[in-house]
DNA sequence: GTCTATACAAGGATAGAC
DNA sequence: GTCTATCCTTGTATAGAC
């Protein structure tokens, strides 16, 4: 009777579920940390028994590094097209503005993003050594030849990427900080203009480049 | 017998073996959090039994508090004398300098202060909402009082603190990151002097002034 | 596919011997 | 003051009913 007329496709219920888990899996991570996160108060929150958290995701360590890989999916859109050609202050700022909006939109990716590393990034550390630094060679490699054709003043490359990662995802991992200081519960369409306007100023003239947005 | 002449004075134990545990405890919350930390792994690391660790500290929770307070009162060390009077450039770069010294001195009090701030501040919040926040209040002021005496470019003042905050916090938070794409296993004494020179340079450029140091 | 009931280990905390 | 033995709770994981 009730197997013939089936109300969802085999796979739907899985796929809502297992993002459902996916969701309060990155939340309680956040707020506990890996070790601190019980399957049960994942469970709670996704809304679902103990036993299905562990029927869809087998261990608490899989589905950890589930909610890992979704983050490094979404970090990974936002590469930032770089190349010598290219203009060094369209592109970097291009690039800090993009950031900013993911930290804004995205604070917990960031924030889990950050645990990890802050506990010696023991699940990270070879995307890290591999995947990453050879991001960062290429994309300094750009920076030098632009330094090389007299399109910037010669800072650090390497150094120029860590400030941009660390004042981009500072408003998504220190939130709390930023918006206690300010008094304010969240951030507001033009924080974030405010935010980026301030970093694209301070790194743009710190490479000797015009930013195109004026500070207020 | 034993009870006449002492070793050691009565405090003395307590205060070596109270220590002791304070330094475990602070490596172990960095690695683990505060919920993922055990008793037990604390007391291994302090090489006591956990029964010890329970007497000297009575509970998980004031023992973690201890250690925050112990971490503020670093923190605190490095208050930057700012004042209307004094010069923007000289008096930036000092603060920019004695925070770099720190997060490379001490990676794990900034670590757990992060790991605090990213999972809400549970136990900061009331500090940030007061101390702090008029810590970076009395700062802004003089920020803009040197903005008013045409003595720097006009940008945000909070968010200027942010960015020092970030940038160089940023070395101990994601130390491991950032030793693991340079290639490293440890900070040396160059490395400090080139990440300073190039915070100077850049956020010193950024608030039109003029860093003492040039870049290399 | 879903969930109740349960096995078994680990964690926080304390009583009481030394 | 110090530590062993123990209590009770919570955690991960799974077996087996539905």
């Amino acid at each position: 009777m009730s197997t013939e007329p089936r109300k969802y496709k085999p796979g739907k219920i899985r796929e809502h579920n297992s993002q459902k888990i996916l969701e309060a899996a990155e939340c309680e991570f956040v707020k506990h940390g890996y070790k601190g996160t019980s399957m049960q108060s994942i469970a709670d929150a996704a809304e679902l028994p103990k036993a299905n958290v562990h029927y869809y995701f087998k261990s608490k360590a899989k589905l950890y590094n589930a909610v890992l890989g979704d983050i490094l999916q979404r970090w990974n859109e936002v590469l930032a097209d770089m190349s010598e050609e290219g203009d060094p202050a369209e592109t970097l700022e291009n690039y800090i503005r993009a950031k900013v909006d993911l930290s804004i939109r995205f604070p917990q990716a960031s924030k889990i993003f950050a645990t990890e590393i802050i506990q010696g990034a023991p699940n990270l550390k070879e995307h890290i050594r591999t995947d990453l630094r050879h991001w960062v060679r290429s994309k300094t490699k750009i920076i030098e030849s632009w330094i090389d054709q007299g399109k910037m003043t010669p800072v650090d490359p390497e150094h120029l990427i860590f400030m941009i990662w660390s004042t981009t995802q500072h408003y998504a991992d220190f939130e709390t900080q930023v918006l206690t200081i300010t008094n304010k519960l969240e951030y507001e369409q033009e924080d974030v203009k405010k935010i980026s306007d301030f970093l694209c100023h301070m790194i743009l003239t710190g490479c000797g480049l015009k930013p195109t947005t004026s500070l207020a």
